[in-house]
DNA sequence: ACCTGAACACCGTTCAAGT
DNA sequence: ACCTGAACACCGTTCAAGT
């Protein structure tokens, strides 16, 4: 089994922007995650490592244009619900599957703006669910930034985690048995005490209830104001 | 004005992993955010770029322990409160902070487990406060997750915002005022109605929300439950 | 006009060689 | 026993040279 030669330069198509952010994007899947090397990507296009400057400003403007199509992913398979509480628990864990199916991309932009159309159409969007929940202007931006920020944040993290190398991500889970299970209960009664369930918590069910927190909050601040602007 | 030479060796002092880590906590700070890199990181020390592999097994070790003393720092800066709310709400902020003042490790750190003493007492000191605010023992643990989870994704967030350069961070910013600021408002009502606010915002208001959401969904979540366990 | 590939200035890590 | 530094296998990016 040689490992010298890996796909030496399969296929020959005309180069655009497009097909370089596909390209791209397979590289940064979850299956077959190879890491988005200049390198690995020309040889991936059959074309040189270089060729993508011709396109690209840098590798940055790529992965901006790549990020710019992961929002576009997660509003496509989040259907309009008729409750918005609906709408944003399902957008927020839409958001947080594509990140973590691409998370090459997913672990180095929640911080990002991409400026691009899908990030325009999704802000525009949840403006209006925050309107149809009931908040004023001002709010709706506050609130709009506070559940993208975060939840930006959580699934960029997720990603992270799941770039993370096999054995680091071992290392990580099993400490919630080996370290904090084997702890003295007399100087740490509540990890002693409930080391079992911190073992078993997923982060499913830490989203859901990040989500329900947030989504509650709009709620309750839609309930304190005047009925309706 | 030479750039040649930075800072030749200056101390020569006997290497202990204490001193390594504190050195690499003042590259990481940010003021002078130099990357931290190895050969940086051996000049600073006075030593040869590969001197810190007999101190840890590679860089990623020497971070975790970084990340720790990150930890460390969040606690001595966050008193003990009165009420479960303040302590929270304070240690939310604290953490956001150090990770700011020390980017180059909080950006990559949110995902990790230090399995180190200073993340044991925090786990131990937040499974007690959501016991002070009347969860059982399961909701303690989902709670104090999801409290910890989407604090250091921000945390994290924000840091990585940081390590940005700053030509890229102007670009990120203006767009709020050049992009979003100028958009047809027939196609996007909602936008064009908020504009001025949406470029206006700060990362204070949001984490406040943020902090306010969590801590207000532990309250109903308690609140639910039979009053004492 | 379009594309290549050598070269540059970096990375983290290993290991034979020095003291 | 302790430390060095050459070397390896990588990065992203630039630019003179080729077609």
């Amino acid at each position: 089994m040689s490992r010298a030669v890996p796909d030496p330069a399969p296929r020959r198509q005309r180069l655009d922007a497009r097909l370089i952010v596909d390209t791209a994007l397979t590289l940064a899947s979850s299956q077959g995650t190879e890491a988005v090397t200049v390198r690995r990507l020309g040889q991936e296009l059959g074309a040189d490592a270089t060729a993508m400057y011709r396109y690209f400003r840098g590798k940055d403007e790529l992965l901006l244009m790549m990020a710019d199509r992961l929002l576009e992913m997660v509003q496509e398979r989040v259907p309009r619900a008729a409750r918005w509480q609906d709408y944003l628990a399902a957008f927020g864990r839409g958001l947080v599957s594509v990140f973590v199916e691409y998370p090459a991309v997913g672990a180095v932009i929640a911080s990002r703006t991409t400026r691009r159309g899908s990030e325009i159409t999704a802000v525009e969007t949840l403006l209006s669910v925050m309107k149809e929940a009931g908040l004023n202007d001002d709010d709706s931006v506050l609130y709009y930034r506070t559940f993208v920020d975060f939840l930006l944040s959580f699934a960029g993290m997720q990603a992270q985690y799941a770039l993370l190398d096999p054995a680091e991500r071992d290392a990580d889970e099993s400490s919630w048995e080996q370290v904090y299970g084997n702890l003295p209960p007399g100087q740490y009664p509540n990890i002693a005490r409930t080391a079992p369930r911190l073992a078993a918590i997923t982060s499913d069910e830490i989203l859901r209830i990040g989500l329900q927190a947030i989504i509650q909050a709009i709620a309750l601040r839609a309930a304190e104001l005047p009925p309706q602007a």
